[in-house]
RNA sequence: GGGCGAAUAGCUCAGCUGGUUAGAGCACCUGCCUUACACGCAGGGUGUCGGGGGUUCGAAUCCCUCUUCGCCCA
């Protein structure tokens, strides 16, 4: 490793990001930067358009993955975009109480100390658990802080706060009131270990491979006939009321009406017709056991059956209702996978086991435990959600909300439209509890706002309130309201931050989360609660699985921040975030994934490096105040690649909103621009490309000799060098917002204490002087050059000569020949080149290059060289030709078309012709 | 079983409403410590655009079909 011993000792030749990221953050925060001011906004009178992105609030419990840091680095880069274009961006973090997964995390806790929650009961649980998220809930947001994360701390919200559980409260007494919930006694999932009901999105499907159990139920009058029925879990025909066939069925037409006797049990059991019945899976017949699966639950409740219970909560054998003498003793308190077992070992000695084939089948599972979930009977509170659906559904159809990438606008829509009744009791001890309280004496229900003393109806004492708490995702469902403050429909956050824009989250949660805070914002606002949803990909490993805990496979995002910078992780996060697209990253080689970040971030810090050493820290003229005529070749290209990095940038990232949204009236978003922008990798790219590939690559190195001497033209240098980095810096600050800021506070002309962060966002200047295309000229003609020094391995310090022909941009070339001369090391010559072996090179403007190396250049093989483009070209013309000679083709081809490819034709020949005559001139 | 989507360079992906000599990043190979940077610089190879058929003057792009893979829902 190379030091340059004059470097200047506070400017080493590598960014030292763990102190730059624990200054910045300091400095960002102790100046407020990212605290939101509700009256600025246009919303409350003032002149900034709000801009607001809600944090998908982590679990209390959860400890920063990498997950949460590509989430979380999406929304940070977003807001830091709009904040720096003249928004009041709030960016609204805050974490999720988690119901099920605290609760499952304490009483893990407990059983280490050999102990349940029922040993403690509930309020000393509740207490519990509360210390235990006192003590570590704010864990992951400290952690988003590390990664740079411009949150407004200062409004973190909690799910299970006074104010938001006020809103849950309110929010469920006001459907009660408009008569969208109900409890019901149904055939709900439920988890045998959690010991709660499930919604239908928490119970997940699961592929497994099961068997079906082919068993024979014997006519009851006359056991010498039986129908075989055919299911997957024997065990719950203990609890069978009915055989069910199609009602047109032939084959068992004449026994509908029949009783079978079931088997093991003995009881009779009657032959039902039930159109529900799919003649062609299995044996066409179906035993119907209502209380232990919801399809045979509407069967029997069609037919007036019963609906014993067979299996308790923990997921036993038990006779649990209705099923005095079905149960046999061997049976008897086993568990239900046990019993399973049990029931086909009886059967089979019965030699009522006809056949047990391998069957592959989704079973569902607890979404927090992975336990089975067993359908179980049981009374609930229900959200009749097809009158809230509606809005939501024609918010997406109509393009007042559109959800990035288009897929899953459609999955959205399919959902919605089969969209069936929420359970949102759970029976767990952590969370809201249900506001609903039964009369002893007069039976009365009533749903309240306030906790009661007497009983609204009859004002007797006896009150006993639901036992039971909400699903979690009832409360994070009203999470863009309640966090604003409602339902006080007057609170200032409410009024100048809803509706929210932006909604950054992964597609596993689209229906647990997305769809209902929809459903909520339209049932309670009447209005979206944001514009636009950007689903992104998930984080995977190189052999694209998913990284989690059990696997092994994760990556710890701190880690990564310690050993390469938080700038090198979001960089390489946000490079690689395609729209929808999944990252990939390798757990196994940390190098491989984060260098590149880390090394563009030294690249950077060794531009501003060579900025502050080579231009000094004396005054620099703004840009503005350098007569357009002054500048060189080189800056009227470089300001043009500005000019077009910002369009890039802000085409890859907007539009913001939808174009007619008002701060009453929500926008839409027209068919056209349903799908543009947040195409982040696009942004990344197109700054990387400006910063590195153009301005490191070219700029700097064309300006060198310049800022060497002094005079006018090196102050002109010295103005645009730092304007263009500065702007440069201001693209690419809100995903690498560390380095861009501690480079951008040392530029020459930055006020002390001004801040990259709240810098206003570049926009493109109309040019004010030509575009520079020549400099293109001399680009091309330097790479041809190094192109040709390493063909005919010249060594890297030989100075050789270069003859200009006759031909295109010759004077231009010269008057830049000392640039050239630096950047190919190669000397132009404007004389006409001596005969003898050189190397050739025809340029796309049509300019030649002779270099005559003498004793390098083989003959042989420049003439083989030229051959070989010669016919490459002459190829491509052959086929251009015959386009242009089809006449169907130049008559129904658009003129402009046509033109271009006559266009072209004229370029190719030329361009061939040249190389020809140079063919010519190395001799036959 | 129903719905949605993908298949383009070794890898991850762009190529939208048909017309560029099919691109980018990474990886890879070669040569260089050229006074900002070896965490760097310069140069370089790489594709029957999944198979088949169709529409068209013209298809990676539109239609049909087959194959493989993925996601959502039941």
């Amino acid at each position: 490793m190379s030091e340059t011993p004059s470097a200047a000792p506070d400017f080493p030749t590598h960014f030292d990001f763990s102190t730059a990221e624990r200054e910045l953050s300091a400095a960002w925060e102790g100046a407020g930067l990212f605290r939101a001011d509700a009256d600025r906004t246009t919303r409350c009178g003032g002149e900034r358009d709000p801009f607001t992105v809600l944090i998908p609030p982590p679990n209390v419990t959860a400890v920063l993955h990498v997950g949460h840091g590509l989430n979380n680095t999406v929304q940070d880069v977003i807001v830091r975009w709009r904040r720096m274009s003249g928004d009041e961006a709030l960016w609204l973090p805050g974490t999720d109480h988690a119901g099920i997964a605290t609760q499952n995390v304490v009483e893990k806790q407990l059983a280490k100390e050999g102990k349940t929650r029922f040993d403690l009961g509930r309020e000393a649980f509740v207490k519990r658990t509360e210390a235990f998220v006192e003590e570590t809930g704010g864990t992951i947001l400290r952690q988003l802080r590390a990664i740079g994360a411009s949150a407004d701390w200062s409004r973190t919200a909690y799910t299970f706060s006074p104010a938001l559980s006020k809103a849950v409260r309110e929010a469920f007494v006001r459907l009660y009131e408009r008569g969208l919930v109900y409890r019901g006694h149904r055939v709900i999932h439920w988890c045998p270990r959690c010991l709660t009901s499930l919604s239908d999105e928490e119970a997940e499907f699961h592929d497994s491979q099961g068997k079906l159990y082919h068993i024979a139920y014997p006519l009851a009058d006359d056991p010498s006939r039986s129908i075989t029925i055919a299911t997957t879990r024997p065990e719950t025909l203990l609890a069978d009321v009915a055989v069910a066939v199609h009602p047109e069925d032939e084959r068992y037409a004449d026994l509908v009406g029949k009783e079978l006797t079931l088997p093991l049990v003995g009881i009779r059991i009657p032959v039902i017709a039930d159109a529900f019945v799919e003649k062609d899976f299995g044996t066409g017949a179906l035993k119907i056991t209502p209380a232990h699966d919801a399809n045979d639950f509407e069967v029997g409740a069609r037919h007036q059956l019963g609906r014993p219970v067979v299996i308790d909560a923990e997921g036993r054998i038990r006779a649990v209702a209705d099923a005095a003498g079905r149960i046999p003793a061997a049976l008897d308190g086993l568990d239900r996978f046990e019993a399973r077992k049990k029931v086909a070992e009886l059967l089979e000695a019965a030699g009522a086991l006809a056949k047990v084939a391998e069957h592959p089948n989704s079973i569902r599972r607890c979404y927090r435990c992975d336990t089975v979930v067993e359908p179980r009977l049981s009374q609930q509170w229900f959200v009749k959600m097809a009158p809230l659906a509606e809005p939501a559904l024609a918010a997406v159809r109509d393009g007042t909300i559109r959800l990035l990438p288009e897929k899953w606008e459609k999955v959205y829509i399919n959902w919605l439209e089969g969209i069936r009744d929420w359970n949102i009791s759970r029976q767990l001890w952590w969370g809201h509890r249900i506001p609903v309280w039964t009369c002893g004496d007069c039976g009365a229900v009533s749903a309240l706002r306030e906790d009661p003393s007497a009983c609204p109806s009859c004002g007797s004492a006896k009150l006993e309130q639901d036992p039971d708490v909400f699903d979690t995702w009832f409360s994070s469902g009203l999470w863009p309201i309640s966090t604003l403050g409602w339902p006080d429909e007057t609170a200032k956050d409410l009024k100048a931050f809803f509706p929210s824009d932006v909604l950054v989250t992964a597609p596993e949660i689209l229906f647990f989360w997305v769809a209902r805070m929809i459903m909520t914002g339209y049932a309670f606002q009447g209005r979206p609660p944001f514009h636009t949803v950007y689903l992104h990909g998930t984080v995977r490993d190189m052999q694209h699985r998913k990284m989690s805990k059990s696997l092994g496979n994760g990556i710890d995002p701190l880690d990564v921040v310690e050993k390469f910078g938080a700038d090198a992780l979001r960089w390489t996060l946000i490079q690689g975030m395609g729209l929808g697209v999944d990252v990939m990253l390798d757990p196994n080689d940390l190098e491989k994934s984060f260098a590149p970040g880390r090394n563009f971030a030294t690249k950077l810090w060794n531009i501003g490096r060579f900025i502050l050493l080579q231009v000094g820290e004396q005054r620099v003229q703004p840009l503005a105040q350098i007569d357009a005529a002054q500048l060189a070749l080189a800056d009227r290209w470089i300001l043009g690649r500005l000019r077009e990095t910002i369009a890039e940038c802000d085409a890859a990232l907007g539009p913001a909103r939808p174009t007619n949204a008002s701060a009453t009236t929500d926008g839409h978003w027209p068919q056209e621009a349903r799908q543009v922008g947040l195409r982040l990798d696009a942004y990344a790219e197109a700054a990387r490309r400006f910063l590195w590939n153009e301005l490191a690559d070219w700029y700097v190195e064309a300006v060198k000799g310049r800022l060497a001497q002094s005079g006018a033209d090196r102050e002109v240098a010295r103005a645009v060098l730092v304007h263009v980095m500065d702007q440069g810096l201001r693209l690419l600050h809100p995903i690498m917002p560390f380095v861009t800021e501690s480079l951008w506070q040392r530029l020459p002309g930055t006020q002390p204490g001004a801040f990259l962060a709240v810098a206003p966002w570049p926009t493109a200047q109309a040019a004010a002087a030509p575009e520079g295309g020549e400099f293109e000229v001399i680009r091309e003609a330097i790479d041809a050059i190094r192109a040709l020094r390493a063909e005919y391995g010249v060594q890297p310090g030989a100075g050789i000569r270069a003859h200009l022909s006759v031909h295109g941009a010759r004077e231009s070339l010269l008057r830049d020949a000392a640039l050239v001369q630096r950047m190919a090391r190669c000397e132009l010559d404007g004389a006409a080149a001596p005969s003898g072996a050189a190397a050739h090179a025809v340029l796309p403007s049509g300019l030649e290059l002779s270099l005559p190396l003498a004793g390098m250049v083989d003959v042989a093989k420049e003439r083989a060289r030229l051959t070989g483009e010669i016919e490459g070209l002459s190829k491509q013309l052959t086929g251009l030709r015959s386009r242009l000679a089809n006449e169907s083709f130049t008559a129904k081809a658009p003129a402009a078309v046509v033109e271009a490819e006559r266009a072209k034709e004229r370029e190719w020949t030329a361009r061939v012709d040249q190389l020809q005559a140079k063919l010519a001139e190395l001799g036959a």
